[in-house]
DNA sequence: TTGAAAGCGCTACCAA
DNA sequence: TTGGTAGCGCTTTCAA
């Protein structure tokens, strides 16, 4: 014989009918130990490999949980994929991962694209899906997970924390340690991006009004704060930090006295650029950034960024899918998992 | 109706056979323009979406390539998959990415695993899969790769290039820079990794050789080339590169005076430890990496690095498997494609 | 604990 | 260019 073996064969080689045989692959507690044995040894014997896809149409179970991250060169994203990875072990499933290269209309290609394996559950990142997007997902009945951020008008599950005040937070961080030139140095400017740069804003106008207030009639200008927001949509890099940094230094004509960049590759680039320039860190220039790579703890001096729980995120999209998927009926409200402030001695 | 629409249920309502709406699918171009109109327009209507595993039964194609890497926190196998990724794109294929963690066994897992869904083909990393994984490969009757080292006995396809001569060649390049007490630090120590090692070995013990030729009668000892091999089974890390430097400081007696580091994340440690241990570079140190991560590109002095085209090899990867399943002939021998040095000021 | 029959939704094959 | 028929390999349901 030459054809790939099937169900019939093993249970023809094993002496029991197909159906014992199935159960042996999914329920193995359900068939008496001597069946079992001669099943298995029949499957080893044959080399059998169950059919995925006619397993996945009789019982309506395609055992694939779908997930799609805006980019695959995003060391970010690889970590809540080890999440989602870590999780969806012990269960068996198997991953279909898109890259939607942070288009919603890309995502929106692939949501449909993906649907057709009848996921069980889908994992996306951000809460910009498009209408039709949205639309596709309420039709697909399966639990859907938004990751990452968060919205008021969530799909399904949405779990992440806010870019906004995390972005707000660091600022005041900045504004606390005596900064009142602050560059924002932004790249791509995918929507999470944005919210940061907003919280930057928020930030230093609330400061400035409150400082205002104090000082009412006193020349303001000097206690007001100065922003500097330069921005790209080149997507990141090490390299882009570094030109970013010139050109904030050349807007604020070297005014600049601190840089929030929008993640810790711009900052890092920042902070090897500013070297060159001579400029003294964090004398002479603090600089931020966002998501605590590992790099920014160890150069010198340390960079202090944003942290947030990427990992912890990954497994528990995948927990609450399966949790929903196995009808429970807990309510599951925008989950917010923080972030917090890594201060190191670039600030 | 509640249900989802099916085949039959788009047929109806465009008022066409079941068959008709599959090419529609399929081969659109083998419809009548009037036929496929109706067909597409009661498609939208019904939010009608195709059942992959229903499909995937009926005409026994997948659909599907499998990918397996070592590792999803290593950004060189990013690389590898965006290169996939593009590759697949304009194909109708989704990929299905298994994590082996640098475990031969868990890949052979994942094998059997990802078999089951009858893949198109299947790119595994490295050569050295287990004995019962190259036989369920071989069984499988699918194109395989054996994606960036090289080996005499390939499965099937194999592209890659030989760490061996790369890790020859970077010791050469110390050697002629002057270096004459040079270690090498490893971590993880997967296969490439000890290729790389013994292609450092080999360039010391060859140099050591020519020399005591050359030197015959003279002291030897001062004219010999001393090694210092630091390893460890962690994964590698940045930190981990500052402690490796660490251990060869000590091991050598401070005698070091340059450092192989297996790939670049080590040893941008190295550099960032160097730095705060006050050694000058190149002159009391020089660090030479493996990967050419742009971050090595980036830091003062660059980290000269062994570049290889990994984002080339996953294209290729996918491009050799199409070519094979849609029946070329083409002999596939060992793909070489080869490595450069990228000579930085860190040596 | 095991099995027989039916059918999941789609596409290959052939015929019209 | 279109359609009828059959069947892919498995699991569900029900019965023994």
């Amino acid at each position: 014989m030459n054809r790939k073996p099937n169900l019939k064969d093993v249970a023809e080689l094993a002496g029991v009918s197909a159906i014992t045989v199935s159960r042996v692959l999914t329920h193995p507690d359900k068939v008496a130990a001597k069946s079992r044995q001669k099943v298995e040894q029949a499957i080893a014997e044959l080399g059998y490999i169950r059919n995925h896809a006619a397993s996945a149409l009789a019982s309506n179970r395609s055992g694939v949980l779908a997930v799609i991250i805006p980019s695959l060169s995003n060391i970010v994203f690889n970590e809540v994929l080890q999440g989602i990875y870590s999780a969806v072990k012990p269960h068996q499933l198997q991953v279909i991962l898109g890259d939607c290269h942070y288009s919603p209309l890309e995502e929106e290609k692939l949501i449909a694209t993906l649907l057709s394996q009848a996921p069980e559950g889908l994992i996306l990142t951000g809460t910009d899906q498009t209408d039709y997007a949205r639309k596709l997902l309420q039709n697909a009945g399966i639990p859907v997970v938004q990751l990452m951020e968060l919205t008021n008008n969530p799909i399904d599950i949405n779990i992440g924390f806010s870019h906004f005040a995390a972005g707000k937070a660091m600022t005041e961080h900045l504004l606390a340690r005596g900064y009142r030139r602050i560059g924002f140095l932004g790249a791509r400017m995918d929507p999470r991006t944005q919210h940061r740069l907003a919280g930057f804003r928020k930030a230093i106008e609330d400061w400035n009004t409150a400082n205002n207030a104090k000082n009412s009639g006193a020349e303001p200008s000097s206690a007001r704060c100065e922003p500097y927001v330069v921005t790209t949509s080149q997507s990141s890099s090490i390299k882009l930090g570094g030109q970013l940094l010139q050109s904030v230094m050349a807007e604020s004509a070297g005014q600049c006295d601190a840089v929030f960049c929008c993640n810790d590759d711009l900052a890092l680039g920042a902070l090897f650029a500013a070297r060159q320039m001579n400029l003294r860190i964090p004398a002479d220039l603090a600089i931020a950034g966002f998501n605590d790579l590992e790099a920014s703890a160890l150069v010198d001096p340390g960079i202090t960024s944003v942290a947030s729980p990427r990992f912890a995120m990954g497994q528990q999209a995948v927990e609450l899918i399966l949790q929903k998927a196995s009808g429970a009926q807990t309510e599951f409200s925008p989950l917010d998992v923080g972030f917090s402030i890594m201060v190191r001695g670039s600030t």
